[in-house]
DNA sequence: TCCGGCACCTCAAGCGCTTGAGGTCAAACC
DNA sequence: GGTTTGACCTCAAGCGCTTGAGGTGCCGGA
């Protein structure tokens, strides 16, 4: 029958924590607060058995939280979920900025990324007492503090 | 003298905020909780001004961050810092692995991303009724989510 | 059989900011 | 010369998790 408990295809809270990014706590936080809607348990030991679809929606939620959004938007998602396709197009614009913004961010990582290699390289030539390649790195990074600026 | 304020080159709160990346309440924060020593005022207005020192320091804190760094964390860096060249074997340990964080967190940053636009153009396929195109979108996203399996 | 050890559970408190309320001061505009 | 605007201030409360304390049930040895 439909909605039966049979498939093993169900994750424990931890696989789940481990696909989505977020930690076990916070999706015990998500449930109770009511964005996972109702998760399954196993009928025994009364676990947390997340199954194929609230899966998606959590690993959908990761997406979206990594861009930034905050639960109200979330919840915004889940309602336009909720409607189906005559929602699509306000779907479409809802990924569409999230990923743009991430996009940004990606961008925004990256030069600090630049600037965490470039210090561990500073402090190299420090420990290797190699003057030239400090001042080498000094450079380095002054260039990418540089670009903090705009 | 030395220590004089008279250098314009110093930043007010919104200009330390939008280098850094952090919000200004949680440079208040940070000056509260200590992490930042003593931020200078100005005389008349009592308004904070970063000047280049400690502009310097709040912009590696912000790096550091972004690697997901914690306030204790940020601490400790703040120790070594203060130890000088002395501690300069720790400071390249530091820098190393906070940029290898970071660079494994922009990893899982970018699969999102791909995941988020993948949902843009599905969506974007269903607005137009382009049935072959949502095929396709179907495809790319649940490659991508394959992906989130590793 | 009993003994870890481990994965999970709940509930409460804590942390790291964020938001909001309420106020000061300085330049800018009627 | 008032008044508006905007950047800043402080203090308190709220939000979004995180951590810790204390407990249950299962499973693999000794």
């Amino acid at each position: 029958m439909a909605g039966s408990t049979d498939r093993a295809a169900d994750l424990t809270i931890q696989e789940m924590a481990r696909r989505s990014g977020f930690t076990e706590p916070t999706l015990r936080y998500y449930e109770k607060i009511g964005l996972l809607g109702r998760v399954a348990r196993d009928e025994s030991s009364g676990h947390r058995r997340y199954d194929p679809a609230t899966a998606d929606r959590v690993e959908a939620l990761a997406c979206l939280r990594s861009a930034g959004m905050t639960v109200s938007g979330m919840r915004r998602y889940l309602d336009l979920l909720a409607r189906g396709d005559s929602a699509a197009a306000e779907q479409r614009d809802l990924f569409a900025v999230q990923a743009e913004k991430l996009a940004a961010d990606i961008e925004r990582l990256r030069l600090r990324l630049a600037y965490l290699r470039g210090k561990a390289d500073l402090w190299d030539a420090r420990v290797r007492g190699d003057t030239d390649a400090e001042k080498r790195a000094i450079d380095d990074v002054t260039r990418v503090m540089n670009q903090f600026t705009d």
